[in-house]
DNA sequence: ATGTAGACTAAAGTCGACC
DNA sequence: GGGTCGACTTTAGTCTACA
């Protein structure tokens, strides 16, 4: 119900995966996940579960909740509908 | 298949909002999803995507990064595993 | 090396009801 | 207030294939 804005991790995934110089074949090898899925993550058509990003964060060698942290930086203001405020 | 180890929110969950002193009933308004719902992650039964970690967040007041450094605490030295390559 | 598409199956998330 | 069940709709995630 509502509109509420999703959480799209399409720009901070790609930032990370090519600063780290891998290619979404890789990074789809290292996660265990499939590639396409990896393509469409980067292009905002899909969100991931917790636990994909716990998969994706390690295949980055970097923390979850940097990770998150970055999703933050990139939502801040947006906020997400609260109804009660 | 099979071995995949899932991120459970579980016990995080429970605890902050047990913490925050708010019902099931009264995340679950707060954050827009179903008390039911609510019910099963705390029982790791379903588990979360982004945005609704997000959600919840929001409606516990505290950041994202945050919940999810919980749970990376908990599954700390875990290694997700998933078989199927 | 990436985008896209279609077909598929598992699981997310809703809802009403009852205990 | 919280657990659970069943039925449901939507989306996560896989896989094959082609540009």
């Amino acid at each position: 119900m509502s509109e509420i804005e999703n959480i799209t991790i399409g720009e901070v995934l790609k930032r990370v995966r090519k600063s780290k110089k891998i290619s979404q074949e890789e990074l789809a090898h290292r996660s265990s996940l499939d590639r396409t899925y990896i393509s469409m993550l980067e292009r905002n058509i899909k969100q991931p579960t917790i636990t994909t990003i716990f998969l994706l964060s390690k295949a980055l060698e970097l923390r979850p909740s940097e990770f998150v942290q970055q999703l933050e930086d990139e939502f801040e203001g947006i906020t997400i509908k609260r109804t009660t405020v």
